[in-house]
DNA sequence: GGTGCCTACTTACCAATGGATAGTAACTCT
DNA sequence: AGAGTTACTATCCATTGGTAAGTAGGCACC
């Protein structure tokens, strides 16, 4: 025995913080936003003033498969971030929006939208550096 | 001809899209920002005053595995938002710390995590409502 | 003096995630 | 009757990310 290793230590580390994860939400609330399609989602919705329909989503987000489009579109609506509004008419018609919380969320995209906007040339830059520097290695 | 079906019209938004997309590098920022790692590691750094190092980033956030730890961090170092330092001390020592750049960035993942704090119990408080009305589907 | 540990990774493999494409239901239009 | 509409599922496959083990190079312990 005393075999207790770093890697055992480690190994340890993460079964105390996986159940540290699991059991705090706000971590699985920082997931879930931090996810792509949901930032192009919310701030799709937030742009369009009113509701906005599937296919319109799809083609304002474009990138997006129909199959992405509706799973982030649940788990949205699941976390009462965007509500869905299905109406029986001839062909289906089904709206989506945001609800104020949803609304609430998209001022912090459209700021983290805005940083990126303002400082991508930097980034640009610095990657031009960090390229031209392992190339001469 | 005249197979301009839908199916055929979402393709070539697709391709213009697609071109778009690459051409954009703000899209590209914003999928570096929108990822799970880049918030943990950023917000790690922010909290910490001073450098990290990899193995203290490695317990700081524990769920990550040493390939994506390594994989973020040359991402950041690539786009200026961390900065790495080799000291070739007895066992090599390698530093991280946030650029000014990137503690610029920090106060907006800082407001995203408040955010997710503050709201929490209404997503938990959607779900539940979510899951119920389904359930009794 | 050799076994083992330290840091900071890299590599190989494997499961899960996400994307492309096609299909479905219910109905209308031609 | 066949094609088209909307809002999705379903299937398959490529890419991504996780797990675990290995690597380098030096020191400490036995």
């Amino acid at each position: 025995m005393a075999t207790t290793t770093a890697a055992e230590r480690r190994q340890q580390a993460r079964v105390e913080y996986d159940a540290f994860l699991k059991s705090c939400p706000t971590n699985q609330l920082l997931d879930r936003i931090s996810d792509k399609w949901v930032s192009l989602i919310v701030s799709a919705l937030a742009d369009a003033d009113g509701p906005m329909r599937y296919s319109g989503l799809g083609r304002r987000i474009a990138g997006v498969s129909p199959k992405m489009l509706t799973q982030t579109l649940r788990s949205l609506e699941r976390d009462g971030i965007v509500s869905r509004t299905v109406t029986p008419s001839v062909p289906v018609r089904v709206d989506y929006e945001l609800t104020p919380l949803g609304a609430n969320l998209s001022c912090l995209l459209t700021a983290v939208k805005d940083w990126a906007e303002h400082h991508i040339e930097e980034v640009v830059e610095a990657r031009e550096r960090y390229d031209a520097s392992s190339e001469a290695s």
